[in-house]
DNA sequence: ATCCACAGGTCCGAAAACGGCGAGTAGTGG
DNA sequence: CCACTACTCGCCGTTTTCGGACCTGTGGAT
């Protein structure tokens, strides 16, 4: 069951210690949030820039408060935040897995496999996650290999390290 | 024919004048002795703390009766109580020639390694006798080098020694 | 339609490394 | 000529490490 592609109807520019991010919403939710030049980018949107579009709005608060070490990064993201994932429904399942992952908790690319339905399909789990479109909010940097490694990031390694360094994590 | 991992069902602490020791009995007997800290230490168990657990009473009134120089210790430790070890083939041999030697009697690496029927494996015999699980009663202490040195205890050197000097063995 | 490349992990066999030794040798000092 | 030390090397079961084979969904290339 592949969802069609998304009707996105908003964009904005966000700006973070770690680089600007674009983010894209549909009439349902948020459906994107890249960082320029990661891997997988949809490229330039035709859509009206509109930072004052709630869900985006609402987004880029969340941010700010993660970046600024503040109560949802210490608490975890409450994502009262409506989002509007795309993809198949193995992709579906991984994303759903991710967000189940609380802050500054990590788990591993076979776990997710197994909590997505199909233990065996580590692999395309670990594909599934690559593709993740919303970054951050839903946390694909806390997946590490089975032995701890960093593995890899859409976004590059040294924004995944920084991204669980900020969470509490020395990692490996 | 590698035996399978024990499954522990009891364990209790035993105080000696040498340190404290952890015992670990299965169904069958008594699995394990440990000193704190000592090699191939299993670490912390997952088990019931259970000192009225037959098996290790009957150990710790060993041990007693050992180290208070009592009957025990002149005319060697009378072994009614049922051991569970647990190790490759070769191990079991080792160690059942370990059990063969009397109370202030010593042997070497070599001895042990013909009586386990591989007169050329010393070296291995020395592993295998390191591994030993059940320190004291399976006397591994009374094994030194062809020329009477100490060569190696997992417990310590010191205390290799204490044990050999207890049961009248001045040791060179 | 087919094929290939991936942000991994498990299993299995082969190969290398590692010891709680001991015998043999060469170099010392009586 | 011993007596002793220091060193090398062969010994062998066990443990660890290493290299492939296979698994699995997806998207892009062929």
């Amino acid at each position: 069951m592949t969802t069609p592609h998304p009707h996105l109807t908003a964009q904005c520019r966000i700006d973070t210690p770690l680089g600007p991010l674009t983010a894209a919403a549909t009439d349902h939710g948020l459906a994107g949030l890249w960082f320029d030049g990661q891997a997988h980018h949809p490229g330039p949107l035709a859509v009206p820039v509109q930072p004052d579009h709630p869900v985006l709005a609402a987004t880029a608060r969340l941010l700010a408060g993660y970046f600024s070490g503040g109560q949802a990064a210490r608490h975890g993201l409450p994502i009262d935040l409506p989002l509007d994932l795309h993809g198949t429904a193995f992709q579906q399942a991984v994303w759903r897995a991710l967000q189940a992952l609380p802050h500054g908790r990590t788990s591993t690319y076979g776990q997710i496999a197994t909590a997505a339905g199909s233990p065996a399909a580590v692999r395309a789990a670990g594909a599934a996650i690559g593709r993740n479109p919303v970054s951050i909010l839903v946390p694909c940097h806390r997946v590490l290999g089975r032995d701890g490694s960093l593995t890899g990031y859409a976004g590059g390694l040294p924004r995944k390290q920084a991204l669980l360094q900020m969470e509490g994590i020395v990692a490996g």
